[in-house]
DNA sequence: CAGTGGTCTAGACCACAAA
DNA sequence: TTGTGGTCTAGACCACTGG
C-alpha cells in the first residue's frame, strides 16, 4: 500500500506524465528492496486508482484523462431526437469524443424472464433484440440490448435495420403513434464478472453498471424495455427530480 | 480462475449453503494440490463475486443474501415529509429491515471546494455540515454530509440539532420559507479506497456508489448539497424521466 | 532477441479468532 | 494453543511487445 501510494502521488503531483511509462515492475523490485510479488500487488492497486493502464509486455502508461462521458437525464427531449440525432450520438457531440456504435444483433429472440415481467409479455414470447456495443474513441464502453414486443416492431421495417433512421428507434416509434410518457432507469452497480470485463475491456472486478431502461407510452404500455452494461468509470448520471407533492 | 470458478459453482448450485463456512485456504491448498498463493488470488476472486464474506482468524461464510435497498426517485415527496419521516425511514419502512442513523458530526466547516461550487459561496466560507452514518440491520451502508449555507441555517436552530424533527431538515427548511423545486442528483461508481471500504465494512476495491445531491429552491437556489457515499451491492437506484420536449 | 508483465511455487512470519 | 486469513520472499517459467 505504501509504494502504491507513492506511485500514485508521484503520478498526481505530476512526476510522471500522462503518457509516460511509470518504472518498469523489476525497475520498482531494485529501488525499493522488495519482492516481485509485493511490486505487483502494489501496482495493482495504482491499476485500481484508474490512474494507469498496463499493457502486457509493453509496461504501464499514465492514463491521459479519465475520460468520463455524462449521462443527463434531459437525453430524451424530443428537440434531440428532432436534431438528428440518437440519444448516443446527441450526447457524444457534446463532450467531443468519437463514437462509434457496433451493431451485434437485430432479429427476434425469445424474451429473457426478468424481461418479459417488464415488458408484460407472455414468458415465451418472441420479442425483437437489438444488441449493440458503443465504443468511445476506439475502446468499448457499453452493451445495450434494446427488446421490443413483436406485436408493436412488427409494422415498422426501419426497427430490422441496423440504422433506424434519424431520432433512433425512439423517432421511429413516436412516428408510429407510440408517444412517450416517460421512461423508468433502474441502475445497480457490482463488480464485473468476467465475462463482462472481457466484452468490455475492463480488468475483472472492475466495477460495472446495470441499467435496465423502460419506455412507457402515454397509454401506459411499456414499449421497450432496454437493458445496458456500462464501464463505471466512463459514466457519470445525472437525474432531475421535481420536488412534487 | 478455474478453482475461484468452481467454488462459485458449488455456492450456486447449494452445494455450500449460505451462513456454512467454506473450507479453509490451506484445505483448499491440499485438495487442489496448488500452492498457497494460488488460492488466495482464487478466494480474491470468489469475494470479488460478493457470494462470500471473509473474516481474519476465522474463514470465509456464504452470505446469506445481499440485502438491497431500493432509492425510488419519489422519495421527496412532500407527502413522505409530512407523515413525519425523514426520506431514509420513509424508504426503510417500506422493505421492513431495521435501519439506524448515527450522526457524526454537527457544526460549522470550511466549505470544500467542489461543494463551495454547487452550493454557490465562498471558497473559504463556512458551511454547516451535518455528517451521519447509515446502517442497515447493524451494518454500515452509506455516509452521507450535507453542507447547508451558513446565511440559510443561522435562523434555524432545529438544523443544529441532532434529531432536526419530523420530515428532517427539508421539511425544517421548507418550514422556514424555503420551497423545493427540484432535486438533482449526480452519481458515480468506482472502486473503493482502503479508508473508504473500512467505513462502510467492505472488503478494499468493492464497488461505492457517490451521489451528490443538491437541493434547488424555487428561487433557483442550492440551499444544500448533500455528499453521499454508499455500498454499491446495497442499493438500486430507480429514476422515473418525464419525457419531455 | 531482451525486457516487460502474468502466474505460480514452497516456505516463512504475522495477526486475528475461538476454544 | 491451534487454525485461520494476510503478507512477504526468492526464484522459476510463460506470454507478450518491440526492436
Amino acid at each position: 500500500m505504501q509504494i502504491a501510494e507513492e506511485v500514485v502521488g508521484q503520478i498526481q503531483a505530476g512526476v510522471l506524465k500522462p503518457g509516460e511509462l511509470i518504472p518498469s515492475e523489476s525497475e520498482l523490485v531494485r529501488t525499493y528492496g522488495v519482492s516481485g510479488g509485493t511490486i505487483r500487488k502494489a501496482m495493482a492497486e495504482v491499476r485500481a486508482s484508474g490512474l494507469v493502464e498496463t499493457r502486457h509486455g509493453k509496461g504501464s502508461t499514465v492514463v491521459d484523462r479519465p475520460p468520463v462521458r455524462h449521462r443527463s437525464s434531459d437525453r430524451f427531449r424530443r428537440s434531440h431526437r428532432q436534431g438528428g440525432k440518437a440519444a448516443y450520438l446527441a450526447e457524444s457531440a457534446q463532450s467531443g469524443a468519437t463514437a462509434e456504435v457496433k451493431v451485434l444483433h437485430i432479429g427476434p429472440v425469445e424474451v429473457p424472464a426478468e424481461i418479459a415481467d417488464r415488458l408484460g409479455v407472455d414468458a415465451a414470447a418472441q420479442v425483437l433484440a437489438r444488441r449493440r456495443l458503443y465504443l468511445r474513441n476506439g475502446t468499448p464502453v457499453e452493451t445495450a440490448t434494446s427488446y421490443l414486443s413483436w406485436d408493436v416492431v412488427k409494422d415498422i421495417p426501419e426497427l430490422f435495420a441496423e440504422n433506424p433512421g434519424g431520432g433512433g428507434i425512439y423517432a421511429r416509434l413516436e412516428d408510429h403513434g407510440h408517444e412517450f410518457a416517460e421512461f423508468v432507469e433502474t441502475l445497480q452497480a457490482r463488480p464485473s464478472s468476467k465475462v463482462e470485463a472481457a466484452e468490455l475491456a475492463l480488468t475483472s472486478g472492475a466495477p460495472v453498471i446495470r441499467l435496465v431502461r423502460e419506455a412507457v407510452t402515454t397509454s401506459g404500455r411499456v414499449v421497450e424495455v432496454c437493458d445496458t452494461l456500462m464501464a463505471a468509470d466512463q459514466f457519470v448520471f445525472q437525474y432531475r427530480i421535481p420536488a412534487a407533492d
